[in-house]
RNA sequence: GGCCCAGUGGCGCAGUUGGUUAGCGCGUCGCCCUGUCACGGCGAAGGUCGCGGGUUCGAGUCCCGUCUGGGUCGCCA
């Protein structure tokens, strides 16, 4: 239909006689004259229609019309060129013009300029992609696809395609359900990731596997989490973790360098999860600045303070905050509150080095006289404390020093901190709530998956001390998002066995939950290991938006709706009574 | 499930201590315009102020409830 694209022309194609086709993105009507800038996916040209029956004919085009145009291309005259434009040199000048096909006035404006509202945008997606800051997410995504697939492509790697309509896999998230016709009473579930189909992938001796899969989960919504999302799923067998890692840094090193310019220093330094909660309070720390965490629990021990008189008090400086109105320190305990915490206490380090604000009274003499050389404050500076059970007043303390980063500034625009957090424990208590941490009595999870091996160091003696085992497990963390985790599996039955023990996993639990792996782990099952790469996330940081829905071509709004199909929707009676979902289950009959 | 914020012509927003006819920009429609590029000029249409109830002489504005969206904690790799 046409003989070149809108956004390809330039200078040196000035004589010849091009068709072009696109759409209507922009019409300035002089009269006489008639600009029309015709964009289609590569970008925009304008196009002239002068006096006569063109003009009369441009003078009805509208936005957004479907046009195909035949003309000539000229260098624009002298002074009229537009350098904002990579074709700003020239235009076309039309000689014919089709209407392929009109548009009805648009629920909003494509403009570069003009901000819409999300709503709108995704309610129309079809239009919002026409813009180019959607376009290019998607081309990016596109991109970094391609990416991941040639790396892995070149290492030998295997795609494979799994199943979506399967069993629950043991990732403790809510499952969706799909209801099985010719079984009525029994039930699909969408996969939360491929786990399980990959380690029998590596059984089936693929040894490498990879797959951009779609992972399914009915959880609550954030601006990062969606019920459909899609991870870089990767499995390898006769491998241990610092081969999956350096794998994964290949594949990170070679999405940074194309797409956002960036040469990330290999190897990627490591953190344990033990020292990341220490310093950092959380298990995915935001290494682009430092406000590391102080542990005061030795320097408050004879504290007559009775708030610090506590498990745990830690510390976090905001450099320069103590000239902070009252009311900014009032809202920190409003910020407090918000995430569950009693309030903030903090301390002013006056300029004359004495310390303001109502905790300081509290403190003993020595104590205010050690406590900014303990924390590292300077006269001027503001520190706030976290005191109780060591996880949460971490946890606190962490947000905390994110949200004196960012109201400080110290976040640089463009910056990247990757870091692997590595040696995660093995199990959680799951009764983490509460000020007992009542080490052994209760139950453990995983705080993985059931299928993380323990670490060398803990491989014969995880069950006598499950709340300090430590797995090979490890994340990736990119400028405190998680954008990848995975660990070394377990091969051997005897360990496995005893992992559920710890978990209260019955062996008959066990056997109906993932009896199909456990046999298959029979076979010979060689040791191995992956990782998988949180898709939406990596794509939405290399280009630069701040929600995944960006980065999604058709995303979900809250609630699990989607605004364009207005899904979900009622069914019929009849795909009701069909789809067996009133049927009353057969009685059990496990089936591998 | 908890908390916070928002909902006003198609889109983005304003609307004072409750007060008369709810404004602005963009878009839309019509007319004019031969060098614009977020063109310009003149004119016009377009609103149950998310929904329901309450207070009041009077509610976009105050109160209660509810729905939708966004954020966040819980939850969730």
């Amino acid at each position: 239909m046409r003989t070149h694209e809108a956004g390809t022309l330039r200078a040196e194609h000035a004589g010849q006689s091009v068709t072009l086709t696109g759409w209507v993105a922009r019409r300035r009507d002089h009269g006489g004259v008639i600009f029309i800038d015709l964009r289609d996916a590569s970008g925009v040209a304008q196009v002239v229609f002068r006096e006569g029956e063109m003009a009369e004919r441009a003078h009805r085009l509208r936005a957004e019309f479907v046009v195909r145009v035949v003309g000539e291309v000229h260098r624009r005259p002298e002074g009229s060129e537009n350098p904002e434009l990579p074709t700003g040199d020239i235009e076309v000048y039309a000689s014919e013009l089709e209407v392929l096909n009109e548009a009805a006035p648009l629920p909003f404006q494509l403009d570069e300029h003009l901000e819409v509202g999300e709503e709108a945008r995704l309610k129309h997606r079809y239009l919002d992609l026409r813009r180019s800051g959607p376009a290019r997410a998607m081309r990016l995504r596109s991109e970094a696809n391609r990416i991941a697939r040639e790396v892995l492509h070149a290492e030998r790697f295997v795609e494979v395609e799994t199943p979506t309509l399967t069993r629950s896999t043991p990732e403790g998230a809510r499952d969706f359900l799909v209801p099985a016709r010719l079984r009525p009473g029994s039930w699909y579930a969408l996969p939360q990731s491929p786990q399980l189909f990959k380690q029998l992938l590596m059984v089936g001796g693929l040894e490498r596997y990879y797959q951009i899969a779609r992972c399914y989960r009915d959880e609550d919504f954030r601006a990062d989490r969606q019920p459909e999302f899609t991870q870089l799923d990767i499995e390898m067998s006769f491998v241990e973790q610092d081969d999956v890692i350096a794998l994964a840094e290949r594949i990170l090193a070679g999405l940074w360098r194309e797409l956002a310019g960036h040469e990330i220093e290999l190897p990627i330094r490591r953190m344990t999860y033990a020292e990341a909660m220490a310093r950092y309070g959380t298990d995915k720390p935001d290494l682009r600045f430092g406000l590391e965490l102080t542990d005061l629990t030795e320097f408050f021990r004879e504290t007559p303070f009775r708030v610090f008189q506590a498990s745990y008090v830690g510390a976090v400086v905001m450099p320069g905050g103590a000239d902070q109105p009252r009311r900014t320190l009032d809202a920190w305990q409003e910020w407090a509150k918000q995430r569950g915490a009693r309030g903030l206490a903090y301390v002013l380090v006056n300029e004359d080095g004495t310390l303001g604000g109502p905790v300081a009274k509290n403190l003993s003499d020595a104590e205010r006289e050690g406590l900014a050389e303990a924390v590292g404050a300077r006269p001027g500076d503001c520190v706030f404390f976290g005191a109780g059970e060591p996880d949460s007043a971490r946890a606190l303390l962490g947000a905390a020093r994110v949200e004196i980063a960012h109201r400080t500034g110290l976040v640089q625009e463009g910056a990247w901190s990757f870091v692997w957090v590595v040696d995660a424990p093995m199990f959680e208590a799951v009764d983490k709530i509460g000020d007992d941490v009542a080490v052994g009595s209760g139950q453990w999870t995983a705080l993985h998956h059931a299928f993380t091996s323990p670490n060398a160091e803990w491989i014969d003696k995880f069950d006598t001390d499950p709340g300090n085992a430590l797995a090979y497990a490890y994340d990736i963390v990119c400028n405190g998002n998680e954008i990848g985790g995975g660990s070394i599996r377990i091969h051997r039955a005897d360990v496995q066995q005893k992992v559920f023990e710890i978990m209260g996993l019955g062996a008959d639990e066990a056997q109906e939950k993932f009896g199909f792996l456990l046999e298959a782990f029979k076979y010979g099952a060689p040791p191995h290991g992956g990782i998988a790469f949180g898709w939406d996330r990596i794509t939405m940081l290399l280009s630069g938006a701040d929600s995944i829905r960006e980065v999604i071509a058709f995303p979900k709004s809250g609630g699990g709706y989607d605004p364009l199909t207005a899904a979900p929707a009622p069914i019929t009676a009849q795909q009701r009574k069909e789809a067996g979902v009133d049927a009353k289950p057969q009685v059990a009959k496990p089936q591998a």
